[in-house]
DNA sequence: GCGTCTTGCTACATATTATGTAGCATATTG
DNA sequence: CAATATGCTACATAATATGTAGCAAGACGC
């Protein structure tokens, strides 16, 4: 029983729907973008600043991402001062804060 | 030659460090991922219907996250009941509820 | 037995996306 | 004037995803 099989794909990638939830799952699903959002978690870094603490991910997709989370309005670029998160980046990143914790829970089961 | 998907990767991407937190973020990081997790929250799927669920994703990434998924003890494949979450899938699911509701306020002050 | 479902899963060519290296224009410092 | 750092881009190569097709194994009714 497909669903809307072969509808125009116009929207934000992954939210047919358009149920905001798709289009932030899609958003934060996109490499490195979770990561930005992680590294910023305690101030501002200058864009080559988040490459160094991001892998040394490449420039061309950094730039993609930065630019789509600013335009998602999570972050910001404040001059001298490099790129940081909006107050709703911040609250999306207050949700995150339980990972860490879970993070070190999981490594260990799975690694056993 | 291309990685194979899906297979046993011993280092996994992302996490030079080694740090869990950034080889989960580079976990749910993959495209397709958080969406598995996120439609799986009320109960389990067939790799089909999951496939649905998730806009037609194309079977070849879609299987490639599940296996990933089932050697991150996060899902499980139960024989007549298709993909589910494990509990350590479920307590991961728990950190993505209040997703729900930034997601409603955040695509509010987004597209004004 | 047969045929028709559905399941999880794979092959393969094509399209999309990321990487790595280099470089630009602008601004700031000495 | 260098010398340095910023945000950002070009471009060829490598890695990933898509879309269509199909497989083998079960379960169902006939």
């Amino acid at each position: 029983m497909p669903k809307q099989a072969g509808t125009a794909k116009k929207t934000v990638r992954g939210s047919r729907t358009g149920r905001p939830i798709m289009a932030l799952l899609d958003l934060l699903g996109r490499r490195w973008t979770l990561r930005i959002m992680w590294e910023l978690r305690e101030g501002s870094l200058t864009s080559r600043a988040l490459r160094m603490a991001c892998d040394e991910a490449s420039p061309t997709v950094m730039q993609a991402r930065l630019s789509e989370l600013r335009e998602a309005g999570l972050l910001e670029l404040a001059q001298g001062d490099g790129y940081g998160l909006t107050e709703l980046g911040k609250e999306l990143n207050q949700t995150f804060i339980p990972l860490q914790r879970f993070a070190e829970r999981w490594s260990k089961q799975v690694s056993s």
